[in-house]
DNA sequence: TCTGGGGTCCTAGGACCC
DNA sequence: TCTGGGGTCCTAGGACCC
């Protein structure tokens, strides 16, 4: 059967929905950012973009593209709310939904119903009427292909791909316009007197599996449209599950990276544990000023998901890292995760564990943070002394917004 | 007031085992 | 004296995505 895919794309998302949910911000140029002092624009409403506002331009820049821009810190539960919804909408039209992004989402529509077209038009309106924003979407026999379509046309786009139309559309499209060829790639392949996919596709798979490995091979085939990945509607594992930080101001101090490594610690770790998986290596991320980016893995005996475990194997591989200047980021990440729920050996153990447990149950009921480790709160001071036993505290605490 | 944060996948060398 | 080869695990680093 003639498979028929829907890539769904939402259009400058989160500055969209901050506009919609704040009139003041419609038709203005907005700039979505993150929470640190050291941040970037996360998404540029269309408004800015028409100044030349984009993704990954620090504040100065932006100001200076756009100095009437308004500046909004983001809010990750408020898209992730809108998110929900945009995939709850999708599956009233196929059962058949990928989550693909919190912004993105692919819909096999293989036999579902009639036209595509017109399906997509009415996804479209569902999402408008019920989140209020618009969206673009790409049609076209497998995913690669779907989603160059939902690309070729923003804001409010549909276009469609038919599968004999595939060859004449790749044909002039410059490599990098697939989603899987990067800069480097685009930039090796301009050496080698490749620039669009139509050449990509007429080149000799040997030479190009010499050159790239197995990737040359993959190559070929999208150049040529070729996809069989199966829209999948199953929630993937996670493989790993990290966070990671541009501090304040660049930090040479141990003691006080300790913190910021134990405050980073627990927030990876609790979501492993309320993803029910541990895992079985931690790894260290450090970023120099200079924006050298390196990582350390230290392999622990059994999986965990305590976060003084983690901790304790931060602190461990930040041991034995000779720092060579200050610390512009930190990171800490669990990997080699396994959903194997291992009863604790030994008694203390297990009250621990019921302890982390508890914790966590109240900090998901009453705010993050309702109950964390007093070192987190101590500021830099006092990190020498690792994992401090929970402080309570009343679960107000978040409207006094410490942080 | 220079450059965020969350991931996945691939490669490649060395250790180690049989 | 000659000097093998397959397989897996571990770690580091980089490309790419949103």
């Amino acid at each position: 059967m003639k498979r028929v895919v829907l890539h769904i794309d939402m259009n400058a998302f989160f500055a969209s929905i901050e506009q919609r949910s704040n009139p003041f911000l419609r038709g203005r140029p907005v700039a979505v950012v993150g929470a640190g002092k050291r941040t970037v624009v996360t998404t540029a409403s269309y408004e800015a973009r028409s100044f030349g506002v984009r993704t990954g331009m620090n504040m100065r820049e932006a100001r200076v593209a756009c100095p009437h821009l308004v500046i909004v810190r983001g809010d990750n539960r408020k898209y992730i709310d809108a998110s929900k919804r945009m995939i709850g909408i999708l599956k009233g039209f196929s059962p058949f939904v990928e989550p693909y992004s919190i912004d993105e989402a692919f819909v096999d529509l293989t036999g579902v119903g009639p036209a595509p077209r017109e399906t997509a038009l009415k996804v479209k309106e569902k999402i408008r009427e019920a989140l209020g924003i618009t969206c673009s979407i790409g049609i076209g026999p497998n995913k690669l292909v779907a989603k160059l379509a939902s690309d070729m046309q923003k804001p409010d786009g549909l276009v469609v791909i038919e599968e004999g139309d595939v060859k004449g559309v790749l044909e002039r499209l410059p490599v990098e316009g697939l989603s899987g060829i990067g800069r480097r790639l685009a930039s090796a392949l301009d050496s080698m007197g490749i620039k669009t996919c139509g050449e990509l596709s007429r080149y000799p798979a040997s030479l190009l599996r010499q050159r790239f490995g197995i990737t040359g091979e993959r190559l070929k085939q999208m150049a040529q449209g070729i996809d069989r990945s199966p829209v999948s509607t199953e929630d993937a594992e996670p493989k790993s599950i990290g966070h990671s930080m541009t501090l304040p101001a660049d930090v040479h101090d141990r003691g006080i990276l300790k913190v910021y490594i134990l405050r980073l610690s627990h927030m990876a770790s609790e979501r492993a544990r309320r993803e029910g998986v541990s895992g079985s290596r931690v790894s260290l991320t450090i970023r120099y000023p200079d924006f050298h980016t390196f990582g350390k893995i230290m392999a622990l005996p059994y999986p965990t998901n305590d976060t003084h475990d983690v901790y304790r194997a931060a602190c461990t591989v930040l041991g034995s890292i000779r720092l060579r200047c200050p610390v512009r980021l930190v990171g800490v990440c669990i990997s080699s995760l396994a959903r194997h729920k291992t009863l604790p050996l030994f008694p203390s153990d297990r009250k621990k564990a019921d302890a982390l447990e508890a914790i966590d149950g109240l900090n998901r009921r009453f705010g993050e943070d309702t109950v964390a480790w007093a070192s987190l709160k101590d500021g830099h001071g006092d990190a020498g002394k690792g994992v401090i036993p929970p402080s309570w505290r009343p679960w107000g605490a978040r409207s006094f917004d410490v942080r």
